[in-house]
RNA sequence: GCGGGAGUUGCCAAGCCUGGUCAAAGGCGCAGGGCUUAGGACCCUGUCUUUUAGGAGUUCGUGGGUUCAAAUCCCACCUCCCGCACCA
């Protein structure tokens, strides 16, 4: 499968795997990456820790990719960066994987076999779960330092480790005491059999045990109760009778102090979810056909009516009909109309009409009557129904409002008033709560099918607390949130998030330090985890030991708080080095930067805000987050079905490190998904061998003397700095590599023409220059080709530990920068009368505006950049002064010229009016050796003033300032 | 419905933030040429219309507006994609 992928088909033309793995040596002999409290400005960046249980693949780059060059470029700009990484070893997907194995599942295990490559050996330790994180771990450990992240890997823990443990069960001590846990109740997907929940990796077929939160509504017929499930509360206005199934035969039970009429399937689910249900009697569905029963808060009583759409193993087995709005009610009701015969105690069914409660743009008053028109339904058994109540639920969940019918709830929209009417009927007592499974049967893998459960003492965190949630709003508006677009969407998150249930009963983890009973739940354990890289340097080292280590000692590192002395000769640590682990967690803290996917936009990285700002004080408040969008593949989602996932360290292997790096980069912004191709790894490939081809042709030279063109590529390199420089401040990335790789090229293309066409030898120096600035600028993009460019280029040091280039403003020369743009555009232009005349040209002549011209022109230009462009002025002004007078015998002269000036970019007319104008019968004269070399033909240069010149045909009257006339013959 | 994103020349895609160098980068495709026994690969040239003088015309979802100037800013509208939950 993975074979057939074109993307693994190798153009190999130069060994890259063997010049990175070169100079990642060189780096980590260096120990480059290890960052120590210095008395440098410190930035600490981290990325999201992964869950090992399967290597890397591409997409998995993209986020560490983006934080690494975040990471290189603040080193080289002077500040010593911590880029630190752990592995998150908390959660149940592992605990899945191993117990299939245990149980020798093929299908498993040939994915490891095949997919992932592990050895038979290995896989046979897989029965225990801690060994394939720790396999996965070791796996994408080397893939991220192939991939050459600058990681300083002193630091590196698992969510496992003693240590991790201590540190998870005093941040839950803290969030319990700050009264940020709470407890409740909590529905979960259960084996009644293993008396155990279940998840995903628990089931047969690995199913996802999810499931719905129906309301059931209680209908009275006399004493007993007769509850259907609904998913839509707020239609109990629209209620015109229920649904029974003629053909089941119903239960009497005692549910807590109630009779209930119910399905037997409905009873034994409503024992897992805390009632206490006892049998009592039975009852037919015929039976109750033509009862009548009253609706809970109408003053209303409505018929029992058959139907046989109704299923016992579906919500309690009886039905609410609310025609109007919901097809099966409103096709069975047809139906039923249609053939009265088989029941005996029918009412008469013509009173039963439709009741309209809900206005939707778009569809008619009685909406299931237009769906089923729509999808041409003629029963309640065409399988269509499903369809039409899908759209027809959903188009008025999300766009329907409640009629006036609806009492106290009209106008609200049916998002609103579906909780709020629950929440209504439940507090008079006439609703309660059940939980369906969305795909039953769902079945454990001990071959017991699965129910829903209701656990009562599961722990919450509070993400409700509306104090907790203003002071995250307000945060969120002060921090630095990249892309920007993103801020709203956080905001938007904060207020819809609720409880959010935090330990579990079964998984990798930590235990709850007062409930041993349960393990802290994977994302609540990694919120504020960076803190403990400080930490972990220490217990890495050995001088920590997690066993001695307790809450005073997490007080006194992160708060500053207690007695020095004392918790030192406690954990068993110096007081010295008790005092330097604080300090440095003083001097690292707080995050800089957070790098991470968007897809953890609502929840992972809004819990990172909400748990610092809960736990830390504001100086240690995260700073910045920086999001980014996913990988495709050839323009598809990378999916296993689809066969399209390439491991990361497969890829490294075939195309070497930076290409990779490159093609994530280069081919999205930020929050775009970033398209990765073939093609495109080819394109950056070759980008890449034809620059290093070129650092071996220049060295460092001594100074010559600075013609035109050198002084134009310097000034032009040092506005690519600059724009570089600004980009990846914006971690426009992409724009930056643009900058950097592609654009700067058009320039450096025109300089080799220049140089080409004098025939110098000498500019190697000058070029040296250029290349060093720039391969020191794609260092953080493409760290190994960049260090193996910059010993080509005769540097004995490494680049990665060079400063980022600052642009020099001395090297910015606005004349050269207007005589070279006057030479491009003038050859342009001759280019292009050839182009159309089609002749083949035996000689130019150019001729260049006269003194006059060039007066007027700057008096003009001055005007415009001041503002004024009125024509009449302009020309009253030049009339008026001797030097310029001339201007009568071609008063269309003005309005070209302002066209001109109006035609260039604010900065370049900045720019030209500051340094005035270019010499052009000098400037125009370079023109010979480009129009030698390319035309083979000679160039005489004139000024139209000139009174020998040669002009045949009289061109040179057209000149203009930056518009030299052309005589082509 | 809410929140977010997008609509560019045959296709993919840059440009939009910060209006002018924009008939609009780059790639693919296509056409011509070179190379090759041939094909592929590679290299060069061209690729909106028109034009034997550097020009003119019409284009960036639609319709308005602002401006000397709009793919770019503002307003309205149309169409498409993603998310809307306890799952890491």
């Amino acid at each position: 499968m993975l074979l057939s992928n074109p993307f693994l088909e190798s153009d190999k033309t130069m060994d890259w795997v063997s010049i990175e793995e070169k100079w990642r040596q060189k780096w980590y002999a260096e120990k480059q990456f290890e960052s120590d409290p210095d008395t440098r400005r410190k930035f600490f960046v981290t990325v999201a820790y992964p869950y090992p249980n399967s290597p890397q693949h591409i997409g998995h780059g993209r986020t560490y990719t983006l934080a690494d060059v975040h990471a290189r470029f603040m080193r080289m700009s002077g500040y010593n960066v911590l880029f630190p990484m752990g592995f998150h070893y908390t959660g149940t997907p592992i605990l899945g994987m191993s117990r299939r194995v245990q149980e020798n599942d093929m299908e498993l295990i040939e994915a490891f076999r095949t997919l992932y490559k592990v050895p038979d050996e290995k896989i046979r330790e897989f029965s225990e779960p801690v060994k394939i994180a720790d396999y996965f771990h070791q796996e994408i450990k080397e893939g991220m330092i192939e991939m050459g992240y600058s990681i300083d890997w002193r630091r590196e823990f698992t969510t496992i480790d003693p240590c991790y443990n201590k540190f998870i069960e005093w941040q839950f001590k803290k969030l319990k005491e700050y009264g940020l846990v709470i407890q409740g109740t909590h529905p979960v997907g259960w084996c009644p059999k293993d008396q155990n929940p279940v998840s995903q990796h628990d089931t047969l077929g690995d199913v996802e045990p999810s499931f719905t939160e129906y309301t059931i509504i209680k209908f009275r017929y006399d004493d007993y109760i007769l509850p259907t499930a609904t998913l839509r509360p707020e239609t109990i206005f629209g209620v015109t009778n229920l649904w029974v199934n003629p053909d089941t035969n119903y239960e009497i039970a005692k549910v807590d102090n109630e009779e209930w009429i119910i399905s037997s399937e409905c009873a034994t689910k409503l024992g897992f979810l805390n009632k206490k249900v006892t049998k009592t009697g039975n009852i037919t569905g015929t039976e109750l056909v033509g009862k009548k029963v009253k609706i809970p808060e109408r003053n209303d009583k409505i018929f029992i009516l058959p139907a046989t759409f109704v299923e016992n193993d579906n919500g309690t087995g009886l039905v609410m009909s609310v025609p109007a709005h919901a097809p099966f009610d409103y096709q069975a009701l047809e139906d039923l109309k249609k053939n009265t015969g088989k029941y005996a105690n029918l009412p008469s069914l013509s009173e039963i009409k439709p009741l309209s409660i809900i206005e939707t743009e778009g569809y008619g008053d009685i909406p299931a009557r237009d769906m089923i028109e729509k999808f041409g339904i003629d029963s309640q058994d065409n399988p269509k129904l499903e369809d039409a109540t899908k759209e027809l639920y959903a188009k008025e969940f999300y766009g329907g409002k409640l009629k006036q019918n609806t009492g106290k709830f009209a106008q609200k929209t049916v998002t609103d008033a579906k909780e709020d009417v629950k929440r209504w009927v439940l507090e008079s007592g006439n609703a309660d709560i059940l939980y369906e499974l969305n795909e039953s049967p769902v079945r454990c893998r001990c071959g017991a099918e699965c129910v829903v459960k209701l656990l009562d003492n599961q722990w919450f965190l509070n993400y409700s607390n509306p104090e907790w949630k203003e002071k995250v709003h307000s945060w969120i508006n002060e921090m630095k949130i990249l892309p920007e677009e993103i801020r709203n969407e956080f905001n938007h998150v904060v207020d819809w998030l609720r409880e959010r249930a935090c330990a579990r009963q079964h998984g990798l983890g930590t235990k709850l330090p007062w409930d041993k009973n349960w393990i802290i739940e994977s994302l609540s354990d990694s919120v504020i985890y960076m803190a403990y890289y400080i930490i972990a340097k220490y217990v890495n080292a050995g001088q920590i030991n997690a066993e001695y280590i307790s809450d005073s000692f997490f007080d006194y590192v992160f708060f500053d708080k207690g007695d020095l002395k004392k918790i030192a000769s406690d954990s068993k640590i110096t007081p010295e080095r008790l005092e330097s682990i604080k300090k440095e967690f003083q001097y690292y803290y707080p995050v800089n930067a957070r790098h991470s996917g968007r897809d953890l936009v609502p929840n992972h990285l809004t819990f990172f805000i909400f748990n610092h700002l809960a736990i830390f004080p504001k100086k240690y408040w995260p700073e910045e987050i920086v999001v980014n969008g996913s990988v495709l593949m050839d323009g598809k989602k990378m999916s296993k079905s689809m066969g399209n996932i390439i491991p990361l360290r497969d890829a490294i292997k075939i195309h070497g490190a930076d290409a990779i790096r490159l093609a994530i980069l280069i081919s999205a912004e930020l929050l775009q998904d970033a398209d990765f191709n073939q093609e495109a790894v080819r394109g950056i490939k070759n980008k890449l061998e034809n620059m290093l081809d070129e650092c071996t042709k220049y060295k460092t030279a001594k100074h010559i003397v600075l013609t035109q063109e050198d002084r134009w590529i310097q000034s032009r390199l040092q506005q690519l700095i600059s724009k570089a420089t600004s980009s990846i401040q914006k971690m426009r990335l992409r724009e930056a590599l643009h900058h950097i790789l592609y654009e700067f090229d058009a320039d450096l293309q025109w300089y080799l023409r220049r140089v080409e066409a004098k025939n110098r030898t000498d500019c190697s120096g000058i070029l040296h220059e250029i290349f060093s600035a720039r391969v020191a600028m794609m260092s953080p993009f493409a760290p190994y080709m960049s260090e193996e460019m910059w010993s080509r280029l005769g540097n004995s040091d490494l680049v990665s530990k060079s400063s980022w280039p600052i642009p020099d403003e001395v090297k910015i020369d606005l004349l050269s920068v207007q005589s070279e743009t006057l030479l491009n555009t003038t050859l342009n232009d001759i280019k292009n009368i050839i182009k159309v005349t089609k002749m083949s040209p035996k000689k130019i002549t150019i001729y260049t505006a006269a003194p006059w011209k060039a007066k007027a022109y700057q008096k003009i230009l001055e005007r415009v950049v001041g503002g004024d462009i009125n024509i009449g002025n302009l020309i009253k002004l030049l009339i008026a002064d001797k030097e310029t007078e001339e201007i009568k015998k071609d008063p269309d002269f003005v309005k070209k010229t302002v066209n001109d000036i109006l035609s260039n970019p604010q900065d370049e007319r900045d720019s030209k009016n500051k340094v005035g104008l270019v010499d052009e019968i000098k400037v125009l004269s370079e023109l010979e050796s480009l129009i030698k070399n390319e035309y083979s033909i000679g160039l005489q240069v004139f000024s139209e003033s000139d009174q020998n010149k040669y002009d045949p045909k009289n061109k040179s009257r057209t000149a203009r300032p930056y518009k030299p006339a052309i005589l082509i013959e």
